[in-house]
RNA sequence: GGGGGCGUAGCUCAACUGGGAGAGCACCUGCUUUGCAAGCAGGGGGUCAGGGGUUCGAAUCCCCUCGUCUCCA
């Protein structure tokens, strides 16, 4: 079968499509085809090819029914609970806590197969997806695992005859690997291993040595690590590949890697106490150190210590392997991707896949099909396309994948979500989550595309542009022009470095970053006013319980913040501006939203305002009391008496009740989908941030804020409970902020059922540490102010309540009172009358045009009649009775229609101004005359200036008395011209 | 909270960077034809988001407001 791909000359270099975009053709250069005879075999058996699914189920009942392991499901590839991993990048993912030994396995021999992840983070793969044939962000992890059991005899042993006896690969093909030690560390050569693969029977010469790179692992800079042993497969065609052996060619890959734990790696006391040092040297203490780096330090102090309970942990790319048993050379031959494949033939109408690198359908084809797994599985275990951590990196992945839909294949419209289902069909018996709610899955795919397409036809255009002005560049796009593609279209770097690989060209990342940090500077010091972060000395807890229902109560002063430092001992005079530290206060920090209190603080003793708190702030467990003090003194240990702003309080209670109503009306006029995304309550407003994907419509508006005031008008109780965390989860229709850290006791807002266990999913159920008022008919009434987009699927909706809201109503009301006196009508007739209004104006202004173009056309014939012939040019100068430029421009298209060769100079006065036109017929431009300068010359006569182009120019002065003097030096201006030609 | 883009006919977008507001689709009229997004001819439809400024002249440049998209915090 030496076939070469059907589609030889179908690579389409840059396939800029046609409809918007293409680039100029010098900026292309021509694309070096390589082709990589997708269908030469390596394969030494004649037995008939077997499927994936049956080549990860030998491998399953190998080591399940053979050797005794127990089978044990993947585990999420979206590590909810570990945020230091982005995704489940490798098969030791979960069974971590049984290495570092701080739990016990249920089973200590293990067989499973891990979804895997590489995007993003220290693993990632993400950028060599599609360019060559073995690169996936996600994969399978075929692995065997032993928990203090067996180890290298049997691991060994089982490898080999796995690979030689069940599957039957040819012995000459396979080279082994195994660490040639470490003599500095203290770690000797794993001759055990070598050992062992001799006596199993590979070939002399096809035992390498490796080195700690390759060949030794470790989790981190200390803890569970061991020398291990690869396999690898030999794929040149006369087997010689064993100089290739770790040498990253895809002729001779590695298939298995097998960890030997046997040591725990520990940093003595000495070594951290190096470390540290290190860590706080200057860049100049650290060239004088004698450390290279960082790593040079661990390594002079780690020792490695011999585990008691030694590992194994294997690992087995399962795509790999499955397409060396098919004997074919690129993962992507294999039933992995041929059934996506086809899939996304359907869908796109493109030719079929043809195994060519470096041909762009055939990238294409990788990419999305690669994409589409990763999506597939990242979305059903949970996570959701966004702008942070992994959920930017999935973001990311769907729009490479969604750009090379738009560009290589031509398509406008979403079509991932149609590709989900495949991978579903594949692999839903495997991984049965896939099965359990294929449709969120594809729905969540199809708004990320929608979404992300609206705005990549203008990316790729901005693109093109910037590929235009890089041709002249040395094909260098510029670090601006990659920054303004990612802050304004999405388009990240990633994605536009793709986009310059196949237009050949470079990105000046260098640029970009320096753009980057600065535009992250930015926007951080954007958002902060004042704000007290990193205090010297430790703060003492305030007891602020009395915060949700005392005005006024006493306190002690325990000290102050100033200078960011905190004081307790001493005396405030009058001018100190402080955080003041009391032992308990009643006024709100700010937190959840809900601004800080404000108020006053007095000695009861004398009774006068001497400190005015301006803001309330928590900072750890103290509550700060920022202000300044008035008058008198306030000393450490004094008694002080605390006032809240009580009109204020109350405002923001309002406000904050309202926020949770509306809250509830979004979910049920918008549905389910709409989550808390941040919000901001004081005594003016209630700002709330939340998901949803599009506008909200004024009907929209209009049902919520309506919801809203009934939800008032029922005047329903509000009350508070603290309850333990996990039960308040339990609530029916409980609200929380997604990703928030909530304490435990828990304190819940209900509004209407008066107990938890009343609660319906249709009440407001919220966790909030907030203030509020007693019921909701204290609100008075609900006014939306606005609604805008925030970020990408976030939008905000700004109100007014009460006092402020009666205010916004009764401003409105004097305005409308005012329209209905004039119009004498009812309110709702307003529109009509206005519409009526403009529609006459606008006729009105139509026949006055009329009239005035009528007389200027009498007036302009008559120039006409009159005007001299000089040279056989017809030369038309004369005053206008009026008009606006426009008319006068039609009367010129009249002259110059009836004269072949004709000079026309009009001025006239139109509201305190003096137009001037010149125009000149294309036989006067020829000879080289220009009514810009001519229109200069008379323009200058009534005190103007003006310009335009050479046959038709335009100027403007102010002396209407002027005028006639302005007609007869343009017609000598056109009678000197003219008789000189 | 900060940054960038966009807002032009019912819809999708142009307008050579400051000099007479256009195209395609849709709509209306007529002709031709009656079937595969039909063809031809003609026509209606725009406070160029709103407001202010610079300029002889602004859809175009500047400022503000509103809406929308997007990135960051």
């Amino acid at each position: 079968m030496s076939n070469p791909s059907p589609y030889p000359q179908c690579t389409a270099p840059l396939n800029f499509r046609r409809e918007s975009v293409s680039i100029p053709v010098n900026v292309l250069r021509t694309l070096r085809v390589r082709f990589h005879s997708p269908h030469r075999r390596v394969r030494s058996t004649g037995a008939a090819m077997p499927s994936s699914s049956e080549i990860r189920q030998q491998f399953l009942d190998f080591f399940g029914k053979k050797c005794g392991h127990t089978f044990v499901p993947s585990s999420p590839v979206v590590p909810h609970d570990d945020p230091t991993l982005l995704f489940a990048n490798a098969g030791m993912n979960q069974f971590k806590p049984y290495f570092l030994g701080t739990e016990k396995p249920k089973s200590v021999r293990v067989v499973n197969t891990q979804k895997c992840i590489r995007a993003g983070g220290k693993h990632n793969d993400l950028d060599d997806v599609g360019k060559d044939t073995y690169h996936h962000t996600f994969f399978e992890m075929l692995g065997n695992w032993s928990f203090g059991d067996y180890f290298k005899k049997d691991a060994i042993t089982w490898a080999w005859e796995l690979l030689t006896e069940v599957w039957k690969l040819d012995k000459s093909r396979l080279h082994v690997t195994v660490f040639e030690g470490d003599p500095a560390n203290g770690i000797p050569r794993d001759d055990e291993a070598a050992d062992l693969w001799k006596s199993v029977g590979v070939l002399p010469g096809h035992i390498h040595l490796g080195n700690k790179k390759d060949n030794f692992w470790m989790m981190g800079d200390t803890g569970p690590c061991g020398p291990c042993t690869e396999i690898h497969f030999d794929r040149t065609p006369d087997k010689s590949g064993a100089k290739l052996v770790n040498g990253s060619s895809d002729q001779v890959i590695e298939i298995w890697n097998n960890v030997f734990i046997q040591f725990n790696a520990e940093i003595p006391d000495d070594g951290r106490a190096a470390l540290s040092k290190w860590d706080a040297w200057s860049e100049e203490d650290r060239k004088k150190s004698g450390f290279k780096d960082r790593d040079a330090v661990i390594s002079k102090y780690r020792k490695f210590i011999p585990l008691p309970a030694k590992h194994v942990d294997t690992g087995m790319g399962f795509e790999r392997i499955v397409a060396v048993l098919n004997g074919v050379p690129s993962n992507y031959d294999t039933d992995v991707f041929t059934p996506i494949f086809t899939a996304i033939q359907e869908v796109t109408k493109a030719r079929p896949y043809g195994g060519v690198l470096d041909d762009l359908t055939d990238t294409a084809y990788r990419v999305i099909g690669d994409h589409i797994r990763t999506l597939t599985f990242a979305i059903t275990d949970g996570a959701t396309p966004g702008n942070k951590g992994r959920s930017a990196v999935l973001r990311s992945i769907l729009r490479r994948a969604s750009r090379y839909g738009w560009q290589v294949f031509g398509l406008k419209e979403p079509f991932l979500h149609r590709l989900s289902g495949t991978v579903v069909g594949q692999l839903g018996k495997v991984f049965p989550e896939l099965a359990k709610n294929p449709e969120k899955v594809r729905e969540v795919i199809y708004e990320e595309e929608r979404g992300f397409l609206r705005t990549l036809d203008k990316g790729i255009k901005l693109f093109a542009e910037a590929a235009e002005r890089a041709s002249r560049n040395n094909f260098v796009i510029s670090g601006k022009d990659v920054f303004d593609l990612h802050t304004t279209y999405g388009l990240d770097k990633g994605i536009t470095r793709q986009m310059a690989a196949e237009a050949q060209m470079s990105v000046d990342m260098a640029e970009y970053e320096r753009l980057w940090d600065d535009f992250i500077k930015k926007s951080d010091a954007g958002g902060r006013g004042l704000v007290i972060s990193a205090v010297q000395g430790e703060l003492p807890k305030t007891d602020d319980s009395p915060k949700y229902d005392s005005a006024v109560i006493t306190a002690k002063v325990v000290g102050w913040v100033k200078d960011n430092t905190v004081v307790k001992s001493g005396t405030l005079t009058p001018g100190d501006t402080v955080g003041l530290l009391l032992d308990r206060t009643n006024f709100y920090a700010e937190q959840g939203g809900q601004v800080g209190d404000t108020g006053v603080i007095d000695k009861p003793e004398t009774g006068g305002i001497e400190f005015r708190v301006d803001n309330t702030v928590r900072l750890g467990d103290a509550v700060l009391h920022l202000g300044v003090m008035l008058a008198g003194e306030i000393a450490v240990g004094d008694t002080v008496q605390l006032m809240q702003a009580t009109m204020r309080r109350i405002d923001v209670m309002r406000n904050h009740t309202a926020t949770h109503l509306l809250n509830l009306a979004l979910r049920s006029v918008l549905g389910g989908h709409v989550e808390q995304k941040g919000s901001l309550v004081d005594d003016e407003k209630t700002r709330f941030d939340f998901s949803h994907d599009k506008p909200v419509s004024p009907d929209e508006l209009r049902t919520i804020e309506t919801r809203v005031n009934q939800l008032i008008s029922r005047a329903l109780p509000v009350s508070a409970v603290t309850m333990p965390l996990e039960q308040a989860k339990t609530i029916p229709g409980v609200r929380a902020v997604f990703g928030e850290k909530y304490p435990d006791p828990v304190r819940v807002v209900l509004i209407g059922p008066e107990k938890p266990e009343l609660a319906t999913p249709d009440d407001s159920v919220e966790f909030c540490g907030g203030t509020h008022m007693p019921s909701t008919g204290t609100i008075g009434y609900f006014k939306i102010g606005s609604q805008e987009g925030v970020a990408k699927g976030v939008r905000r909706i700004t109100a007014v309540t009460g006092r402020v809201a009666a205010d916004t109503l009764a401003k409105v009301a004097v305005a409308v009172d005012d329209l209905t006196a004039r119009f004498q009508c009812k309110p709702e007739e307003l529109p009509a009358r206005v519409d009526a209004l403009q529609d006459e104006v606008k006729k009105l202004k139509a026949q006055i045009a009329k009239g005035l173009a009528a007389d200027l056309t009498g007036v302009v014939d008559k120039l006409l009649a009159d005007a001299a012939e000089v040279n056989g040019t017809k030369v038309v100068a004369g005053r206008l009775p009026g008009g606006t430029v426009d008319q006068v421009r039609t009367q010129i298209d009249r002259v110059r229609q009836k004269c072949p060769s004709a000079f026309v100079c009009f001025v006239w006065e139109d509201d305190g101004k003096v137009p001037v036109i010149v125009a000149l017929t294309p036989d006067l431009v020829k000879k080289g005359l220009k009514a810009g300068d001519i229109v200069k010359q008379v323009g200058a006569v009534v005190g103007g200036s003006g310009g335009g182009k050479p046959d038709l120019a335009q100027a403007g002065g102010k002396d209407a008395t002027k005028i006639d003097e302005a007609v007869k030096q343009a017609d000598e201006i056109a009678r000197q011209a003219l008789l000189k030609n």
